[in-house]
DNA sequence: TGTACATCAGTGAACGCGCGTTCACTGATGTAC
DNA sequence: TGTACATCAGTGAACGCGCGTTCACTGATGTAC
């Protein structure tokens, strides 16, 4: 069976198959193109060859489909740090992996940021944060984006890197340095910077985070 | 003759008077309250007492009133920052008074940032920065935000805090910090922590910024 | 100083648009006997 | 194995809403003579 999954989108059954997959696919390639706003159920109907109350089958309302793309979003980001993670060279001596550990988590954020913007501005478009201080979903190794970062900074006091009193909340510090300068370069003073300046500004980024830690 | 500004309006008059501030004010009132998608031109003419075609008179698109709203929040924020600038005790040491500058951008951006969420969030909303370094509108002391920070860690070097060769580009990166974390608090996994402990967060954030630099 | 007139701020009415959502329906599927 | 029937995914039509924007207008103001 065809399966049209984002384009026009044509039919022989009357049943779709997998219609919440479908507009869920739609919601995600919006909000990746044009940010949260551009999430329309009207829209993703449309796009997944539906007539627009069908939706209503599979999800209760605009806003709940907008959560769903978000909760997409959010695992993705997880994926993208978890990726850079998990390239660490496991051969370093302790100081240097956790050195590393740190930056990968910076580097895997920043990528998703630069390369998904839409979708980056999803996932902070609702603040529903959860209560616990867990904002993201798993990704495939069962750590999500706030352990890895964790982890990241308890190698770094273990290898007498970071002391140990200024552990407790550290990953609010580090997050907020590279999520700013996501920001900034999205829509900020350095949107439209060239890359190669950008990088190496985000390289200095994370050596700021690194030394005042 | 009653200039009704905000509320309903009842003129007397024929002409209002002012149309152009009154519609500027209630576009700041409506981002104030509940962002940059608040910013609706029909709604700003309800609240100035006039038809909705009114508007055309004094800006030529949504879009135009969005974009004046948009610079007196930039303005806005330029001077939470002065105030704090200007409060600097004058008789510190050259070092002190390097870190106290520092920390009076932070304060003040934070201080803005948490007490105008719908103006902050506007100022991001159109990533229409110019083409120089220098985002934000002039206050009263006719230095902006970005020079404030600047002039800031010019004392830092001077007083020897701050080594010359990381200086360039090094508001970017206070800017960055001070900026994430506002979204965190703002929209992001800090949202609705109480007060306390945002403050004593930001001071650390702000060390962190220090010490890194 | 008084009058004619150009200016242009605000009016009144209407547009087309696309949205989220509700209702009663139809028709394919899969289960019970 | 075949048939009756309940289920429920997707249809068709319509709703009310509020938006930005356009048009031809009216009537107060302020300037020129």
């Amino acid at each position: 069976m065809a399966r049209p999954n984002l384009k026009p989108a044509v039919r022989t059954t009357y049943r779709h198959g997998n219609l919440r997959q479908a507009l869920l696919d739609a919601g995600v390639a919006l909000a990746q193109a044009d940010g949260p706003s551009a999430v329309v159920l009207r829209e993703a109907t449309r796009r997944a060859g539906v007539v627009p109350n069908a939706a209503y089958r599979h999800f209760s309302s605009h806003m709940d489909l907008l959560l769903a793309v978000r909760a997409v979003a959010l695992s993705r980001l997880a994926q993208s740090i978890e990726t850079e993670f998990n390239a660490i060279d496991k051969t370093l001596g302790p100081t240097d992996q956790a050195r590393a550990s740190l930056r990968a988590v910076g580097v895997g954020y920043l990528n998703f940021a630069f390369g998904n913007v839409g979708l980056f501005r999803t996932i902070f478009a609702v603040p529903d944060w959860p209560g616990g201080p867990d904002p993201a979903k798993a990704g495939n190794t069962g750590l999500n984006p706030f352990q890895l970062l964790g982890l990241a900074l308890d190698r770094m006091v273990e290898a007498g890197v970071l002391p140990k009193e200024r552990r407790p909340n550290a990953e609010f510090l580090a997050w907020s340095a590279v999520h700013g300068f996501s920001r900034m370069v999205i829509e900020g003073p350095l949107h439209g910077r060239p890359r190669e300046q950008i990088d190496a500004l985000g390289k200095r980024l994370v050596e700021m985070v690194e030394r005042g830690l």
